[in-house]
DNA sequence: TGCTTGACCGACG
DNA sequence: ACGTCGGCCAAGC
């Protein structure tokens, strides 16, 4: 395995945790991975998908509180569409991360 | 080898 | 609420 394999799945691993319902940015599943300052590595991982893996790929979302898959495109109504499913409210193409970011316990590991 | 491009982000004006 | 900039770094050309 090359060693951005496995940064991938530490990112994996990280979005594997946000439950049904809540959502994370970027930049916070990279730093939640143990990579800080780097939310193009989750942007990534994400393209990287294996496919038939099971992952809440739907929950991360931009800083910005919206999806980050090209405005109109399959992608990008197929997110909304899940995420509209798990009970979150989006106003104008836009969620409202004070309310439905994920907040885990323990902000970045210690390990690795 | 160098330059451009990304499912990005935070600071600043 | 914008637009710009610099930080970041793998990939593709």
């Amino acid at each position: 395995m090359g060693k951005l394999q496995e940064d991938f799945e530490k990112i994996w691993a990280v979005i594997r945790r946000v439950p049904l319902g809540r959502v994370a940015t970027y930049g916070q599943v990279a730093a939640e991975a143990g990579f800080v300052k780097r939310p193009r590595l989750t942007a990534q991982a994400l393209a990287h998908v294996p496919p038939g893996m099971e992952i809440p790929w739907h929950r991360i979302i931009n800083a910005q509180g919206k999806s980050s898959m090209p405005e109109g495109s399959r992608g990008n109504r197929e997110q909304l569409k899940r995420l509209k499913n798990e009970g979150i409210k989006i106003v104008k193409g836009k969620i409202d991360l004070e309310v439905y970011r994920w907040r885990p316990r323990s902000l970045a590991p210690l390990l690795d």
